[in-house]
DNA sequence: ACCTGAACACCGTTCAAGT
DNA sequence: ACCTGAACACCGTTCAAGT
């Protein structure tokens, strides 16, 4: 099929990835589309190949830390399932502080899709229906995405803002 | 326009004015400090005088918009209150889209902190201490945050939007 | 198909100098 | 005290050209 080549090839994914490691490392300022191209040995204008601009690249970035979010079996104790979940998704924005921030764009990735129909069936299984199912799941997911967001903005997270955080979750599964 | 009126003078209110104009306007992309220096008739670099950095103008603007919330005087139906306060929070930022996707750092602005403190204060009238306190106080207010944020990530907010958003409220004031 | 080089139209910020 | 002008070190993106 396909021989490996000695020089490793550009592609989609590999720009991601190295954008994803240069935030972590650096932060958000630092993902310019130069410092990219350098990071991969590449001309700027050779990620255009791959990419359709910048902001691309960033929404491919938050979408990326999605795909490390644990999405558990679903068992039989749908609230475990949620704090789960939850607790995987929120560990994973904390984990790469530039994603809350950067989340005023496409959610519509499909991992993030794929982890709010988790939520969503959870909650399902706990005898939500109609339009209380829809009314939790975002009041859920919105408390996380804004916990998230407040949480980096701060720069580190403190055990009394996990507290918090747990605290929030059990009032919202009781 | 008109060159024949006397230019007012520079300052700092006066920037951040123009700057939620600019913002208002045209977005995010559109707020540069010589396009803003522009708007006010003057060279990019006497902003610097009056302000630090552009960090600073999007912090003041962000704090700016939170000053348009009213609060309200405290009644005896502390849930009213609360709807009250998080109704305006809400509208405020929906009425300027590009401030949930700036609300990284400045949730220290003075004008925050005030409609922070009403609404523990709301929930405090409502029974609430201690530990649970602060649970609550933060849930909500991260919900609206968070809600804030994905709803102006998708551009435009429906009525089914406003729907999801009152019902998680009634949730948490159950 | 995939990448380079040069170019365009911008940026934020500093600093000496003017008033 | 307040503002200008020039300059520095960057940006994102397009496009012809090479392979």
């Amino acid at each position: 099929m396909e021989t490996t080549r000695p020089r490793r090839e550009l592609s989609r994914t590999r720009i991601v990835d190295a954008a994803v490691a240069l935030l972590d490392g650096e932060g958000t300022h630092a993902l310019t589309m130069r410092r990219l191209a350098q990071s991969l040995g590449v001309t700027p204008t050779a990620l255009y190949w791959h990419v359709d601009t910048k902001e691309d690249v960033l929404g491919l970035a938050v979408d990326h830390i999605f795909g490390d979010v644990p999405v558990p079996a679903a068992s039989d104790d749908w609230r475990r399932d949620v704090r789960t979940l939850v607790g995987g998704w929120r560990a994973a924005m904390l984990r790469h502080p530039w994603a809350p921030g950067l989340i005023g764009r496409p959610m519509r990735g499909p991992n993030v899709r794929a982890r709010t129909e988790f939520l969503q069936a959870a909650l399902g299984r706990g005898g939500h229906e109609g339009r209380r199912l829809d009314v939790v799941t975002r009041l859920i997911a919105n408390f996380v995405i804004g916990s998230a967001v407040t949480e980096a903005a701060w720069g580190r997270t403190s055990p009394h803002d996990d507290d918090l955080f747990h605290g929030g979750l059990d009032e919202l599964l009781r």
